[in-house]
DNA sequence: CGCCATCTAGTTGTGCACAACTTAATTGTG
DNA sequence: CACAATTAAGTTGTGCACAACTAGATGGCG
């Protein structure tokens, strides 16, 4: 390992501080690797779905949205969001684009002139058929078997939960605290 | 959970398809739940480093890129890319924003000019004090202790392994396999 | 030497994520 | 009823990921 030099301007200012900044240096090293791990595999998550999901000419964010579709049928852009955890900033080019390709039909609620009914065409109830096979293919390409699948999933969405909290928490602590010396 | 109706034109041809259909059912719902964990988890950890590295000015991307450089403080963008699993379609628009806000150098190489040295500057090393605290911020946020952190990255290396591998292979098949009848 | 295959960056075009904003409909309140 | 606050969808602008392509440099081979 390549020595812990203070490169440029920066140097500690007393003993203790030397200590920590050690310290916050494995972490800064840690944090690289992590930061490689996470991102790595997300993207390479992401590339297997794209081969996979070409077939059926969707993207993977495409193939959420008819995943929520095949299981509910028909609901407003909003719940959609909700689901998905997506705005309308991203859905609706989006669903503009599945609408292109013949997979939903957008209509305004007659009840709420503000709200938008995202439906299934017959085409986007068949491509159903055609997506059966993906998961399998999916699962596949991890080489892992449904439990640890599973636990990995209970595993991401705890740190999901931990993650929104401190989010929300860090946005509001910036207001409050000074920021770190 | 809505029955297992075969939607549109797909029903299965015989018993025992029909029986693996059934199967299939079950991981398109798992899918459909691993999806949006994923999707979510790796969406809330940029939302976390977003709301970080925003004191620093950075983006996530474009701090994986420093973390690169404060590492081995100059390299040519192939080493970059290779590292960080980019390509100059992503990485060249990247720098040169890095480049704008005063943080890295870009000059060719003139042992080899088709390759372009990136280097940081002054403000780029000394951006590496300030940075030094994020990743326990991070490491606070998810809530896990270091131990956890290590597992989980260890389980995501081999998860990207393992789908690297499978993408591979799956290109290479969708060429010789006539494709899921 | 001359030419072609290969390599490195960069460019272009598509699609997603998100912040900030706009527009139009609805709801709540005086 | 009128008007302000809220809500839903859409739009705009920035940045990233990736595929496909271009331009220029390099290196090998006849």
């Amino acid at each position: 390992m390549a020595g812990k030099r203070y490169p440029g301007g920066m140097s500690p200012t007393d003993p203790a501080a030397a200590a920590a900044t050690a310290s916050e240096e494995d972490w800064l090293r840690l944090d690289r690797q992590i930061c490689f791990s996470l991102h790595a595999a997300s993207r390479a998550f992401n590339g297997v779905y794209r081969v996979i999901l070409k077939d059926l000419g969707l993207t993977y964010p495409q193939y959420l949205v008819m995943l929520v579709l095949w299981e509910r049928g028909e609901l407003p852009v909003k719940k959609l969001g909700e689901h998905l955890r997506l705005d309308s900033g991203t859905l609706s080019p989006l669903l503009k684009r599945l609408e292109a390709a013949g997979l939903v039909r957008r209509e305004r609620s007659a009840r709420d002139e503000r709200s938008v009914e995202v439906r299934l065409t017959e085409e986007g109830v068949a491509l159903r058929g055609r997506a059966l096979q993906v998961p399998r293919r999916i699962v596949a390409a991890t080489g892992c078997d449904l439990d640890e699948i599973r636990a990995l999933r209970e595993h991401l969405d705890d740190l999901t939960a931990a993650l929104d909290t401190a989010a929300a928490e860090a946005m509001t602590a910036d207001a409050a605290v000074p920021r770190a010396e």
